[in-house]
DNA sequence: CTGTTAGCGCCTTCAC
DNA sequence: GTGAAGGCGCTAACAG
């Protein structure tokens, strides 16, 4: 068995509150005592069980973050950031998927619950007013990312209506005459939190200027691209994201239409992959650093203070590549 | 405050034993009690606080993972399997990131030991003899993954030796004359564990043919390419990762050498943004989907029956892509 | 069938 | 400075 503070306080001879006081530096301990139990405990090789630790004090020190998947480079990307910086101010992290079920992300959060996590980072694919409720009901920190829940919980992203408005006015200045606008089914949102999906879509459908606009929201967009003659007006293909726009480049490519001479487009996310693309992809970029680190910090705050953190936005930016 | 098995006992006036009992199916209890504790239960909203339960049952359900990053593809999607898989099986994951560092490595095993994790999967940057039996010494189920860390420990891997065997006897048998092997430096054996690379050379090195070889281990693989006149001989360039081939695939893109008529290129991995990318890579594939699966069904069966598991080899094989 | 009790390992309070 | 004792929430062993 491993080594407690009983083991090291028998073999000094003292009380366990006394190895208590020299192993948390808590004073009121005579420093030749505070040495032996410090150098035993060494010798021992004591590892104090935070396990019960914990359940006095009420505190985990654990995050726990449930996410989709960890396919989407955003949301390694993100995680890897949350880990570096969840160490460093001593939280650890939880990791749980839930693959766009709101039954397993359900359980999910209640599994950290019943393991005590100190708060709560989420990717929801709910948002029934219900399940905000129930979440609150819980009494712990909990922050949003990317699809807000309600407005009622703290929700950390970048302002997806804008950014994909702006990307829509980009390309109109580019002076294309027509854009096919390229998301997974928005008709999703009666079944599940597509939160982000929608504000992106949005953005681009606020633009009224006297282009044409054709929307394609549907899994089978390729097929449905190859029934459209997309040469016959000066076109972009505007994606919601990154991965949906490598796609229709490899079909642009495959049927021979070039890039951006007779077709352009457009994605969103600027994920990693990118730079190993041709023609290089016009996207939108934002940092899921600066998310990872905001989202950190808000909870860590939210659980020390308990005070509810503001909503944050962060920022983004257009990166100009050759394919528009 | 949360409830407790104490607030049910009191609302139903029966014991904490009792409660215990109805809620963890423990029987010997009338149907009429266990029922009236499980509705006070659901009615009071309980959640059972698993850091108590731990502590009494010396069990976390807890499995730490400790990697280097999750920008590696290979990771994420490992960790995004093993997720599925430990949650299936009841288990619950802890993520720590190493980041290449031997001293942050020490430092998260040690906190998931202070932790409590009840087994322990790792990717080391370690491979001293110490650090192995440091590690055995905390005398929990450990499981290493892709750089083994010693015989003692057992290694998950696919027979990474074998595998690049076999990939340059394939560049071989397409008819190239010389070989350029592109690797992260090998010297850095001298400071870390890279076990999985060392093995990857040494299957390209065995290959003892009449074909030129150059063999370039460096971060700055471009530049010393870049020295040398690769269209010379009928060349091809081996990768030890798929992203190093990306990058030489950029490469070549830019000076407007032709692949594969002038130079072929082979890759390691077969990440997932292959398909994105053209030439389509010729490389190395096997299932991380299969590593985690293992590595879980190990690591499960080893902290259940504290038996040592065995070594176990994944597949691969050879993907042909238009690259070579 | 049910209640009581003694911990799990640690922290905290209160005596001395 | 130090020791003793109680308790965090739960489980398990024993009594009745």
């Amino acid at each position: 068995m491993a080594i407690t503070i009983k083991n090291i306080a028998d073999a000094c001879n003292v009380s366990r509150g006394t190895v208590d006081r020299a192993l948390n530096d808590r004073g009121n301990i005579k420093p030749e005592t505070k040495k032996l139990v410090l150098e035993t405990a060494k010798k021992l090789g004591y590892k104090p069980n935070y396990i019960a630790r914990s359940l006095v004090k009420g505190k985990t020190n654990t995050i726990g973050i449930i996410v989709f998947n960890l396919y989407n480079e955003f949301f390694s990307s993100l995680i890897n950031h949350m880990e570096v910086n969840a160490r460093k101010k001593n939280y650890y992290i939880n990791l749980a998927l839930t693959h766009y079920s709101k039954d397993i992300e359900r359980k999910c959060v209640e599994n950290m619950i019943k393991r005590q996590v100190d708060g709560l980072i989420l990717c929801s694919v709910h948002n029934e007013l219900t399940y905000s409720k129930w979440l609150q009901d819980f009494n712990i920190p909990i922050i949003t990312l990317a699809n807000k829940v309600s407005d009622s919980i703290p929700y950390i992203s970048i302002n997806d209506h804008l950014a994909m408005n702006e990307a829509t006015k980009y390309i109109t200045y580019k002076g294309y005459e027509r854009i096919i606008y390229i998301s997974p089914p928005l008709s999703n949102k009666k079944v599940l939190n597509i939160y982000s999906l929608e504000k992106r879509f949005e953005g681009f459908n606020e633009v009224k200027t006297k282009q044409q606009s054709i929307i394609i929201d549907s899994n089978d967009y390729l097929d449905i691209l190859n029934t459209i003659n997309i040469t016959e007006y000066k076109t972009a293909i505007l994606c919601s994201s990154d991965i949906y726009a490598l796609e229709v480049l490899n079909y642009l490519k495959v049927k021979k239409i070039n890039i951006p001479d007779q077709v352009g487009v457009m994605g969103f996310d600027n994920i990693n992959m990118l730079k190993y693309v041709e023609p290089s992809l016009t996207t939108v970029s934002y940092s899921t650093e600066q998310i990872a680190i905001s989202s950190i910090n808000s909870i860590i705050s939210y659980i020390n203070n308990n005070i509810k953190p503001d909503n944050q936005v962060i920022s983004y930016k257009i990166i100009e590549g050759q394919s528009l």
